[in-house]
RNA sequence: GCCCACAUAGCUCAGCAGGUAGAGCACGUUCUUGGUAAGAACGAGGUCAUCGGUUCAAGUCCGAUUGUGGGCUCCA
């Protein structure tokens, strides 16, 4: 990069900011000018881009955002100044008499805030600022989108229509934007799912609800007996427990009053009323209550790849990332007081061991606390909050802390994960539980004789295994590391006389446990690669008359690069020792 | 659930002043046995999401329903 003279200006977040909320004046300008009457809402700026919230007689269409994007680049061209100006709020009520939602703002306002207005040309607007200079300062910018958007996120309050869109501070900077957005939609799991046959939803089957195909059950298999081993290797125990239960367990769990509208409705069995579980506490907790507890049996971890069934309204759905019915890898640890920091500490460790086998090394940690309305004891809750914050503290990584953030049984940690292209996405909840053990009763039988209520923490390390996947999917871009990918190597003969030795080979990639396909189609090996290649498949051997003669194979990689011909036996080994390894780097690209 | 858009062959998409459908890939058959990202020919595939309306006539216009997408809200 050539440095740049020092009065030159960096884009930094303070240059974005006042560019994007500059342009999202000019847009709403460019609206008011074309639909006089318009009531704005709000034109924030928001990560990469901004929006503005009108209320407007007909939503906009895409050839409206064409119309406005030109009125905007002719009040850009006209170089008109920003100023702003205080204003007492009297003079603010009487500006904004034709804006009620401007209006609304103005008077939720602090007494002692002071109120700004900044003006370009004969706009003016209710803002905090800051802005550029002028207009014609803005280098360039694109609408991108408009959606339908409560006033203030309240579903009681009117649907104002929602432009969003784009500025940078050059047309090659807003280029390489547009660019990455297209690169997100080309790794979106979605269309990944479907081009590797992974999976589907289909309406016949109903909205939310996932068929795993062959290849998709593959992955979503190797995933889950590692998450199995891995459990039971750290100290939990597996169990299984059915879909469905007794409208007593979900009247006793609390679930029937406080989550009912997530639940399905009840089916009448002989009589008896049943429901779909959405979440796996209770039937974890029946099978703690199974018999008398003594501390000495404590920590308990009871784990379970459950699979929960959640009412979700149809608009929120979304690929594998939202959906009805969805796989927790759930557990419920129940233990002493004395016990609490350790336990959070493995709970940490083990989330942070699993992710980075998976291929993900950054994490944002957020520990929520305490809220107006809980239930348990403030010492309980103290304890428990400290527990999270220290166990965090030992690892020496940052978080940030959402005060009254806490559901009202536990505080809690939530990890969200950031992948190859940087988003975030929520995997990992570690819940307090205050409010269970009460309602079943739980105890145990402490070293004094004494009955005493045990803690309870639920944790879902990677949260849901449907999403999951699907954050696996984007963060690879579907070019899955090899121990997941669900054909590791491909063989590809290059004529039917090589079949006979390609067999044998693939019967020995066979043994050492390497998920291998031959493909015998009758078509030319430059298809074959192309195809392979298309599916990602991690490894093609190429084999020919060549190969059979020095009895080694050709290798090509997914990427295109070629390794060099070596004997079949040490591509073998290479390959098993790459799969214990269970490595893998998501691209950048 | 709400706002907007969309819904044509397995997939990606074309079609239109309203006159009963088209391409590429995939699939089948045949020819071809070919050295690192598409060999060729032929063939089969659709009551144009569903239901209803307007019309002599609807994939095309209108309405409803279902589903999908972008958001709002919510969340694993």
């Amino acid at each position: 990069m050539t440095p740049k003279s020092s009065t030159s200006e960096f884009p930094t977040a303070d240059y974005y900011d006042r560019l994007r909320h500059s342009v999202a004046h000019i847009m709403a300008d460019a609206v008011l000018q074309r639909y006089p009457g318009t009531k704005l809402g709000v034109g924030p700026t928001i990560e990469n881009g901004f929006y503005y919230d009108f209320q407007v007689d007909n939503p906009f269409t895409p050839d409206d955002l064409i119309e406005i994007e030109k009125s905007m680049q002719k009040i850009i061209d006209l170089d008109l100044a920003f100023e702003s100006r205080a204003v007492p709020r009297s003079e603010a009520i009487s500006l904004l008499q034709d804006q009620p939602f401007k209006k609304e703002i103005v008077n939720d306002l602090d007494q002692e805030e002071e109120i700004t207005f900044y003006r370009h040309g004969k706009f003016d607007d209710l803002c905090e600022g800051p802005h550029l200079q002028s207009t014609g300062q803005v280098p360039s910018f694109k609408l991108l989108s408009t959606a339908g958007a409560y006033w203030r996120g309240d579903e009681q309050r009117p649907m104002l229509q929602r432009i969003y869109g784009t500025a940078w501070e050059s047309s090659d900077q807003l280029d390489s934007y547009l660019q990455n957005l297209e690169e997100a939609q080309k790794r979106d799991h979605r269309k990944l799912g479907r081009q590797l046959d992974l999976f589907s939803v289909q309406d016949e089957t109903g909205p939310g609800l996932i068929l795993w195909h062959p290849k998709g059950a593959r992955i979503r298999t190797i995933i889950e007996d590692y998450m199995r081993q891995e459990h039971y290797s750290r100290g939990y125990e597996l169990v299984y427990t059915p879909h469905v239960g007794k409208a007593k367990l979900w009247e006793t769990s609390g679930h029937l009053d406080y989550y009912r509208e997530l639940m399905y409705a009840s089916m009448n069995i002989e009589g008896q009323e049943y429901f779909l579980k959405p979440m796996n506490c209770p039937f974890h907790i029946m099978v703690y209550e199974t018999s008398k507890r003594s501390y000495r049996d404590l920590p308990i971890r009871l784990a379970e790849l459950g699979t929960v069934y959640r009412y979700e309204r149809t608009g929120v759905l979304h690929g594998l990332m939202r959906v009805r019915g969805f796989t927790q890898d759930d557990a419920h640890i129940f233990c002493r007081p004395d016990q609490i920091h350790e336990e959070i500490i493995k709970v940490l460790s083990f989330t942070f061991d699993l992710f980075k086998t998976f291929g993900f090394n950054e994490f944002d940690l957020m520990v929520s606390t305490r809220p107006k309305k809980f239930v348990g004891s403030v010492e309980n809750w103290d304890l428990a909050t400290e527990s999270l914050k220290t166990a965090i503290e030992e690892f020496q990584i940052p978080y940030g802390i959402d005060e009254g953030g806490g559901a009202f049984y536990g505080p809690k940690i939530d990890i969200q994960i950031r992948d190859a292209i940087g988003r975030s996405w929520q995997c990992t909840t570690v819940q307090f539980d205050f409010n269970l053990p009460d309602r079943f009763d739980l105890s145990y039988v402490g070293s004094d004789g004494q009955t005493h209520r045990p803690y309870m923490v639920h944790r879902a390390l990677l949260g849901s295994v449907e999403r999951f996947f699907g954050v696996l999917l984007e963060h690879y871009a579907g070019s899955l590391p090899l121990w997941l990918a669900p054909t590791q190597v491909v063989i590809i003969p290059i004529a039917d006389r090589h079949l006979e030795y390609v067999e044998k080979l693939a019967n020995d990639l066979g043994k050492a446990l390497i998920r291998t396909h031959i493909d015998q189609r009758n078509e030319r090996m430059n298809l074959k690669i192309r195809e392979a290649q298309a599916q990602k498949v991690p490894y093609m051997l190429i084999i020919g008359d060549k190969e059979i003669e020095s009895n080694t194979v050709s290798i090509r990689q997914r990427d295109g690069a070629q390794l060099d011909p070596m004997p079949s036996e040490e591509f073998l080994s290479r390959v098993v020792a790459e799969i214990a390894l269970r490595g893998g780097n998501a691209t950048e690209s």
